[in-house]
DNA sequence: TTGAAAGCGGTACCAG
DNA sequence: CTGGTACCGCTTTCAA
């Protein structure tokens, strides 16, 4: 049996289809009015046959399609799944939709999830990129007019964007740290692209640099993003002779991985090494020990992206607002003072 | 400047809109038949334009979307993402986009949730129901024909689902600890509704009883699904006298949680309570200690369902299909022997 | 207060 | 090989 449409409903309520569109959209009570037996009859169809209008039909017709495009690289981590609850929550609050895809670090396919959304005429973007260069430009030249888009995480100055702001939080960090008399920090930069981690990486520079201590390039171990890369990298970094007394971790999902292999090596945190990251993930203030960690409200990252999306949907003129989050240390048990004796 | 449509292209490239529309969807090549030269110039100008075929316009004349919807719990649980990321998997292999929604938890909000999928005209409706009566109906009544519609985790017989067989891990993980020579062995269930843990429940129940223990109802604990619920179920139990030796926990989020608990009583896990649990998250085997857990892929659960779904897609008229995953105990190392001295 | 009808942007059939 | 055109389901203007 097909799926009613509105000329069904019309039929067996004696109207005409228009009719029945304006009691369906609302619009029967203050715009049009209609008479209250009317409706009633109407309504009473559309009860009865199950009726629901085709999105695709209002959609078309209508030229939105209420529905916003959310792009996150990689499903594994939990920061970027506080994101999404956050674009969702503000999202639905607004009566959007969201669709939803995973690049899982591709670029090739990060470029085609784009050209997926476009397609789809999302009526807003929000884009946490790994290539900005390649997927941005698509979009943005595709998705006139005023390119209602949201970066998540700076990149492109012209256009809308929130970050977190990862520097002062890193600042802090690396104080916590030195002052806690540490002075071999390793640094495990698990990032897919250079750029996404270089506020972090910049603030451990130039903190080691304001104290006049070196910047050892081995200290510095590149890997991927899950949490085994996490993993190995704290083991090779702490097999190191002398041994970092401290490890920064780029994120708690990698930091998991970096306590592991602490206690793994028969070490123990914070009393041999002392572990600390970035994001505050929910889980982070239950491990054990509980991780040392700069917050960012990532949910809040997400609410901020859509609102501004929706700021942009408003009023498609406003210049680009460029939103950027506190964050701030989180001392948990996870860091202490840098052990003496190697 | 507006998006180019058909005409446009059509106009351009100096030939008609059904020429366009071939050229594009490729049937230009075995179907029908376009002039090489015809077919270039379209493509060229398809190029300059930028266009991209609007996607609501193509779903209403087909009559698809080619897009599933997929509703979840609750995003703060690790195990229904992985499920997210095995269905999204699974969907983009096919070509398919996922329009995606959490519930929350609410029931209301679930019912509103199908529905706003149904007027999407998803082709396919991956469920994860926590309330499955009231949104299940809507779904079967309004989806005709046939609801495309697998449930994940049970439920109504007649229609698809794939769900993991907690029951045989259940048994395992029951006869691990009994074996252990735990006696006393603490349940924290935390789930939304009963019947979500009925499985797990019955295996508890039905171990101790093999081996001629008492149930006792306030070695259950029932409790909310965040991490903080299992933590607060968890100090609850620890502190009852006599204390149990071991906990059993409904999923590895509430047993991070647990494991918490464990420590901020000042007590040592295994060694005087052992922790275990169901799911096998990722990070479960990170943790300190690893934990103990009955492992079920949840990536392959979202994969299943995905193509389950895309079976019933293709025959609408085969049978229903129920797929029970398997799942199993590994031991890690948050249990061990039950303490003699309490 | 209600109905007729013109599109929205494509697809696919049929004719040439 | 290409063009004309009816139609997918809904919204909205205009006229009655």
């Amino acid at each position: 049996m097909r799926r009613p449409t509105q000329v069904d409903v019309a039929r067996l309520a004696g109207v005409s289809r228009a009719t029945v569109s304006y009691v369906i959209s609302g619009r029967a009570r203050d715009d049009i009015s209609i008479a209250e037996e009317t409706r009633r009859r109407v309504l009473e169809v559309v009860e009865q046959l199950g009726y629901q209008p085709n999105a695709s039909a209002q959609s078309l017709r209508r030229g939105h399609t209420k529905t916003i495009g959310l792009l996150v690289p990689d499903l594994h981590n939990p920061h970027y799944w506080q994101i999404v609850r956050g674009v969702e929550e503000e999202a639905r609050a607004r009566g959007y939709d969201l669709l939803f895809s995973s690049t899982s670090l591709d670029p090739e396919r990060e470029r085609d999830c784009v050209r997926a959304l476009l397609r789809r005429r999302m009526d807003g973007l929000i884009l946490l990129l790994t290539y900005p260069t390649l997927a941005l430009a698509e979009a943005e030249a595709l998705m006139r007019p005023h390119s209602p888009i949201v970066l998540l995480g700076g990149g492109a100055p012209e256009v809308d964007h929130v970050l977190p702001g990862y520097r002062e939080g890193a600042d802090q960090l690396m104080a916590h740290l030195l002052d806690l008399g540490h002075r071999r920090i390793g640094l495990i930069l698990g990032v897919a692209t250079p750029e996404l981690g270089s506020e972090r990486l910049t603030a451990y520079r130039s903190a080691l640099e304001e104290r006049g201590l070196p910047v050892e390039e081995r200290l510095i171990e590149r890997c991927g993003s899950a949490l085994d890369d996490g993993y190995r990298a704290a083991i090779r970094l702490l097999q190191q002779q002398p041994r970092p007394t401290a490890l920064v971790v780029i994120n708690d999902l990698l930091a998991i991985g970096a306590l592991r292999a602490v206690a793994d090596l028969g070490l123990r945190a914070p009393t041999e090494v002392s572990v600390a990251s970035f994001d505050d993930i929910e889980i982070a203030a239950y491990l054990n020990p509980p991780l040392t960690t700069v917050w960012v409200n990532a949910e809040e990252l997400g609410r901020r992206a859509a609102s501004v999306l929706f700021a942009r949907l408003l009023d498609p003129e406003c210049p680009p607002q460029q939103v950027r989050l506190p964050a701030h240390l989180v001392v948990r048990g996870s860091t202490g003072p840098a052990s003496v004796a190697q």
